[in-house]
DNA sequence: ACGGTGATGCCACTGAGTGCAATCAACGAC
DNA sequence: GTCGTTGATTGCACTCAGTGGCATCACCGT
């Protein structure tokens, strides 16, 4: 007999994900995803650092295949190519099949100031991960911090466009769509 | 005679700021900086809305300037060069004051997660400002954006290296070698 | 059998942030 | 001059996030 149901992260992260659309991330205490997912409120803290995190959950992970696939990049392509190259391999085999759940999540979080302040520290830190992908390929500190900083703001132009009711273009055509508009601005 | 001691609001700025520096932000409670002020601590959440606003207060006035800054350049102009060179002008008028205080603030910031976060969320609002004005001269959505969020880096590349102990160069320098540093890279 | 490990649970505590109502100087209307 | 209004401040009570410490107890290796 086991004692406890196995999973309690993904039973949090479930019970938390289904309140925040349900109710919205603000009006949901932990009590309730606690609740929701039959363990205790202290538990929930053992295996989320917070409230916030819950939502983005396993977001390094993606950042770790973007820098390996810029690091990858023939030498000698100039950084920004380079980095959105990475982004656009990298969304190819991540985010193509979540675009129903990254849609919801996307509601869930332009709908409270909380969540979009940790959205920004989740792109710093992809920013700065590429960046550090691209110093390892020669690139100057600052040209590797600005590189990465305009990358992650195309991904994510990219990533509305992509989320928009009706778009059937993958988020690799969108990304290097931005880039193009970018480039010739 | 007066009600209340005046500028209840530069009160609680300053006995904010003070105490941060001294103790640290996450251990400064916000009873202690109301009593250091000689106000009541519901009247801090009067003046300002967390105390995380606190650091940051005054950031907004300076996004205009900077946004009007690139509005008046030139048409024809490319966008990051319109953008770089706002960010300068007003750089120049805003800054240049204040390395003392914002060398303090800086470490204020950097030995807090929780400031960290804030302050992405002011990077992003700036990136926004600075892409709106961009926008207002023709250049496109995307454009407008990636180029926004490349000056922003460049801005903060460059107070970095303003903020080194024994920096002698002016913010506006340090702006210009940033941007020239990322067209070569 | 047994001691260690690690996930879970419980309790009490601090501190941020909020809602609401009260206070009372200053000020303008008349 | 009186009076009603305004607005900054106060005090209180409340919810909830997050933490620290300790107890529990199946499971696992020895």
């Amino acid at each position: 007999m086991v004692r406890w149901e196995p999973d309690a992260y993904g039973r949090l992260r479930d019970a938390a994900l289904s309140l925040f659309v349900e109710q919205g991330f603000e009006k949901t205490t932990v009590a309730q995803i606690a609740e929701r997912a039959g363990l205790n409120r202290r538990t929930f803290f053992h295996h989320f650092a917070d409230k916030r995190e819950v939502v983005f959950a396993g977001q390094l992970a993606s950042d770790d295949l973007i820098a390996t696939e810029i690091r990858a990049q023939p030498p000698g392509t100039d950084p920004l190519h380079a980095a959105v190259a990475g982004l656009m391999l990298a969304s190819d085999t991540l985010y193509e099949q979540y675009r129903e759940g990254a849609i919801q999540l996307g509601a869930v979080i332009a709908a409270s100031p909380e969540l979009q302040e940790r959205e920004m520290v989740k792109r710093a830190t992809l920013a700065d991960t590429i960046a550090a992908a691209l110093r390892d390929r020669g690139t100057s500190e600052a040209g590797a911090t600005v590189s990465g900083w305009a990358a992650v703001a195309m991904f994510f132009v990219a990533r509305n466009r992509w989320n928009q009711p009706g778009n059937q273009r993958p988020l690799s055509d969108l990304i290097d769509e931005a880039h193009k508009e970018f480039l010739t601005a």
